[in-house]
Parts: structure tokens; C-alpha cells; sequence
DNA sequence: TTGTAAGCGTTATCAT
DNA sequence: ATGATAACGCTTACAA
């Protein structure tokens, strides 16, 4: 059974004794076409099973097709999921479809899925960077009027469009409110120091301490990428002689480890506050006390930047800073026990 | 500043003063070229950006291009999320590049999605149908030779390749978990009854009260297609004057909003098996029993699929069932209080 | 109402 | 080692 060829707009007119052009014709309805030869070319389109051939159609016609490009680094983190859904949702209005591609948090994989956008001359891109990676050759692209909108966390090495969360001020935030709980020996876990929102968020996190006059001790400070990380660099930070007290988790993952790690330490007296919610955290033991993202307006503003940049908009670069939000349900507001 | 046309292989070619047949020889480092030629068309090259294009190249060449499509109906469901990264994962190796599209659960926007990665000539096609979707127009695609598999959910009027969860073997082992433990007003929680899985998950609960001689009751079945939904069904199946003593929460989404149901009603005594695990389950309050499913392993099968009938495989469609297991945690071992 | 010719950016084929 | 020409499937511009 040889792969069958698939049928093209010259198959189907010969099928119906007509020119490829009148197929054209009656596939994106234009032009004068009489009733009879419509049907019967919508009869051998049917037939033959014709699909019209987009790549073509959009080379010939010069038009970048109508989808955008998104490149996510993980796929199974709700985050991303929920920026993506949003950003699907604001574009399709405007005809444009989204998809979505996998960069699994490694340069060269987020290299290797831009170019396969690029190939496919997408109308526009969107990008959750990856740490490491280096876009000043994506300078072509936007000077030859690709919109380009990061996501999340900014270019590396490229003024562009971006729209991240308030990621220190956040952090700030939440370690302040664990430390206007008596808390002095907060420790950090979070993503490898690489991540631009692990460092801004630990930036954050350093600002909250000074600003409280606690002197920052490294050794409370811990690299929790996954949920089993997470727990065991919880695990180490309460072992020391002078352990900590509290724990800020940078990020989602980091916040699941760390009450999983708690739960299995049997420890309920430690405070912790998260960066980004959980939809369990309220029914949590304590609930989790959390520095709630919105993924989705972040999803929100990328389109709206790219859909403004795609009408023509050709001021400059702008960086959009999405509100973090304290949400407190007790287990940031757990005091310090008197040993 | 007039959006500057993208550079082509005659540009290049123009530029340092050869044939574009040159260029593509060096871009595809095919055939004999001169050390120096080669130079200096790479020099070219960066100096204009240039970025083959791929439509033009896959047009020419006949060739499918080397993306395979998959439509999920959510991106926010870490369920579809984990299977996407299995499937990328699998394919990636054999230099395919998978794109993701969302359908948002609706058979329109299937559709739509479905021929842009058509109309783009993706090399194959995994879809997780969305209920009500007619997949008979595909039988086109197939036959022509298009590997085409459905994921988590079998292909509606259209027999072909399908990896699915063991749903009504599943739910009937947790519906039997609760019932070995007593109770014999068991709810179920599920998606709305046009679903497939829900659907089978049906089967299965049904399947156990029948083995157990528990007679059906109607007014134990609610629909709880997100967190509120089934918070609010949860709820109501415990307040009539004969209440379910236990419950079986059909997907994660109705599982989640179930155990926030029974915390905002500060019902412990509830059992409770839910139908795929989630991240925090061992550390709630009683620690959630489910019946797991295997994200992974769903994408992983698919991607064989896939990849046999890209190698040629002509063999009949089958239909792989991945198995789920019970894992007890504590909610399911609940016992029946004595009145 | 329908057809013809040319061309989009590549590559296959056959020359040179 | 390089080039000329045609072709992939489609649409534009112009005829008939």
C-alpha cells in the first residue's frame, strides 16, 4: 500500500475539467465562479479528500501564516499551562492561532523550536527564555518587524518587549511578613541561581532582610528545583545548630517540596510563605500563606503587547511588571516559638 | 520604517555573487563547494539574517515537514501538561518537533486546529478528542497515510490507533475500595455525562454498586466540571436525609474541589478515592487515596504508535489501555461511622 | 465566467 | 565546483 499522494488543487480541476484557478476560486470563495461549477468542484474536493496546501497558499501570497509561536520550558507546570490558555484566548479573536512548543528549560532545544517557528514564518513569537540562553540573534528578527514579546522573564542580551511578574518586590513582600512575625532564620529554596526569576526573587528576599537588619547567612539558602529537592533542601536547612525558622519557597515547585518535606519532618511549627499559588493551599495544615502570581494576566498583556506591535506599533521596547498579591492563610503568619 | 523584506537565498546569492543553488548546497552542506565560496556565503548569510525558509524547502521537497501536531483540550491541566512532555520527549530523539495546540474542549476549535496542522503538513497528528467532535472527516487523512493517534479519549465515528487510561477498570476498583470499607452510599463527582471518561468512570462506578448489590441512586450523581462545581456538588450529595457517606471524585479537577468542599464544610468522616493522583495528596488531611493514572506513560504509548506507523506499520488500529493503580492514603480507608 | 502566464523561495536534475 | 532550468502548489494580474 504506497503512501498515497495527496491530492492538489490541479488534481481536483482536472477531476472536474476546469483550471487550478477555479478551484481557487471556489476554495477561498472570490471571484465569479457559476453554481454548477462550485458544486462540482466542492463535489471532487470532497472526492479526493483535498486539503488545500497552507505552506503554498501563504508563500505565495507573502503573508505570514496566521499562527503565533509560543515557547514554553515545561509543559507540566500549571504556570505556564494557565499563561498560554490566556494567551490563546486573547489572540484567537483576531483570527490568530496559537502553538505551543516545549524548550524542556535547555537553550538549545528554546534555539532549535524558534528557528522551527521562524521556518514556518509564524506571525509573531512569543518566548519564556531559558537560563542560559542567548537571544541577540533574534535581533534580525525584530528589526525586521517580527513582533517579539518574552514572557516571564526578559531577553538575554535583546531589548524587547517583556512581561514578568513583580518578582522582587513580591519576594520582598513575602519574606517581610515572615520576618514582622518574629522571624529571623528565614531560609530561601529556590530554582538554580541561573533563573532570572530565581535571582530577582532572591533579590527580593535579600532586600527584605537587610531591610530588617538580619544579616544573610548562606547556609540557609538552598536550591530546591523539583519536589524532591525541594523537601530534602527543606530537611537541611532545619537540621543545622541554629536552624531556620521559617522558609520562603521561590516558586511553585519549590512551595509543593517544602510542605511535602515539612509533612514528612513532621514539622507543622515552621512558618512558609510561597512564591505563586497552589490550588490546594488552602486546605493545607496550616493553609499556605502565598505570594500569589496571575499567570493569566501576564498571558494577557503578551498578547495585547504583540497584537499592538502587529497593528504597527513601532515605539520601543517596553517591559510590562505584572502585581504579585500577599494572600495570608496562616502558614506565613505562624509566630516564632519561644525555645 | 517599512517592515524590511526577509532575505532569501537569491539575496544571499546576489550578495556574494553566485547562484542560489550555491547557497542552499552550503545550507544543507550538500555537494561539493570550495572552502572559500562556503566563507563567504556563510558570511552573507549572518550579514542579511537570513533564515531558510521552510515552507518553500518542505513544498519543494515533497516532504512532510518534521512537526508533529497535538491537540489538548486544556494547557492548564497538568494531566494534558505531563503527557505533552512524554510525547515530546519520545519524539524528539527521532528529530520531531511537536507542537501543541489548545482546543479549549470544544469540537469547533478541534477543527480548526486540526487543519491548520493539516494545512501545515504536520508528518503525524495526536488528538485528545473533545467531546462531540465527529472525527469521520479524518478517515481521509488516514487513509492517505497520515499516522493519526487519539489520546486519553478514542476517536468519535472514525476507528484508528487511541491510548486511553483503564477508566471503568479504575473507577471500579476505588468504588469497590470505599465499598470494602462500609460504605454503601457512595456519590460520584465527575464531568459532564458527554465525555468519554467520564462516561467510563461511570461504568465502573456502576459496576461496583451492582457487584456489591448496592442499588443505583440518581440523586448521588453530580456533575463537577471545576473546582466550584464540585465543591458545590459535594456539598449537596451530603445534605440530603439519606447522605453519601463517601465519594468518587471522577478527574483531578472534581477530586480538588471535593476536598475543598469538604474542608469549607469541616467534614472529615467523608471517605474519598479520586481518579488521578495529584502532587500535595499525601500530605491532605485525611492524605488522599486515588486511583493513578500514568500521564507519562499514556504519552509515551502514543508516541510508539506514532512513530511504528511513520516506520511504516499498516497494521490494523489498535487501542492501548494503560493500567491505573490504588494507591491508599487514608481518605479511602475511611470507615462508615456508626450512626 | 473562465483561463493563461508568471512567480513566491526552494531544490532536483542535468549541464558546464 | 558551480550554474541553468524546471518544478513543488498555490495566487496575482491580466486576458479571453
Amino acid at each position: 500500500m504506497s503512501k498515497a499522494r495527496r491530492a492538489t488543487m490541479t488534481d481536483v480541476a482536472r477531476e472536474v475539467g476546469v483550471t487550478a484557478k477555479t478551484v481557487s476560486r471556489v476554495v477561498n470563495d472570490e471571484g465569479p465562479v457559476s453554481e454548477e461549477t462550485r458544486a462540482r468542484v466542492l463535489a471532487a474536493m470532497t472526492r479526493l479528500g483535498f486539503q488545500p496546501n497552507l505552506m503554498a497558499r501563504n508563500m505565495r501570497v507573502g503573508a505570514r501564516d496566521s499562527t503565533i509561536g509560543l515557547v514554553i520550558p515545561d509543559m507540566g507546570n500549571p504556570f505556564f499551562g494557565t499563561v498560554a490558555s490566556a494567551v490563546e484566548a486573547a489572540v484567537r479573536p483576531r483570527g490568530l492561532t496559537l502553538i505551543v512548543g516545549s524548550s524542556e528549560e535547555t537553550p538549545e532545544r528554546e534555539r532549535s523550536l524558534i528557528s522551527t517557528f521562524l521556518a514556518r514564518r509564524v506571525t509573531a513569537l512569543l518566548v519564556v527564555p531559558s537560563a542560559g540562553g542567548d537571544h541577540r540573534p533574534m535581533r534580525t528578527e525584530r528589526s525586521a518587524g517580527l513582533p517579539l514579546v518574552f514572557l516571564d522573564r526578559p531577553a538575554n542580551g535583546l531589548t524587547a518587549d517583556a512581561v514578568v511578574s513583580s518578582n522582587r518586590g513580591g519576594a520582598r513582600a513575602g519574606v517581610a511578613h515572615l520576618v514582622a512575625h518574629g522571624h529571623r532564620r528565614v531560609a530561601f529554596v529556590g530554582d538554580v541561581p541561573a533563573l532570572y526569576t530565581r535571582r530577582e526573587r532572591f533579590q527580593g528576599y535579600r532586600d527584605a532582610l537587610a531591610e530588617a537588619g538580619i544579616p544573610y547567612d548562606r547556609s540557609l539558602v538552598e536550591v530546591g528545583h523539583d519536589h524532591e529537592a525541594a523537601a530534602a533542601a527543606v530537611a537541611r536547612v532545619l537540621a543545622g545548630r541554629d536552624p531556620a525558622t521559617a522558609v520562603f519557597a521561590a516558586n511553585n515547585f519549590a512551595s509543593t517540596g517544602v510542605v511535602l518535606g515539612l509533612a514528612s519532618l513532621r514539622r507543622r511549627d515552621v512558618a512558609l510563605v510561597g512564591f505563586d499559588d497552589l490550588p490546594l493551599a488552602e486546605v493545607l495544615d496550616p493553609p499556605l500563606t502565598v505570594i500569589a502570581q496571575d499567570p493569566a494576566a501576564i498571558g494577557r498583556a503578551a498578547a495585547e503587547l504583540l497584537i499592538a506591535r502587529l497593528n504597527g506599533d513601532r515605539s520601543r521596547a517596553q517591559v510590562v511588571t505584572v502585581p504579585t498579591r500577599l494572600i495570608a492563610r496562616g502558614s506565613g503568619e505562624l509566630p516564632l516559638a519561644d525555645p
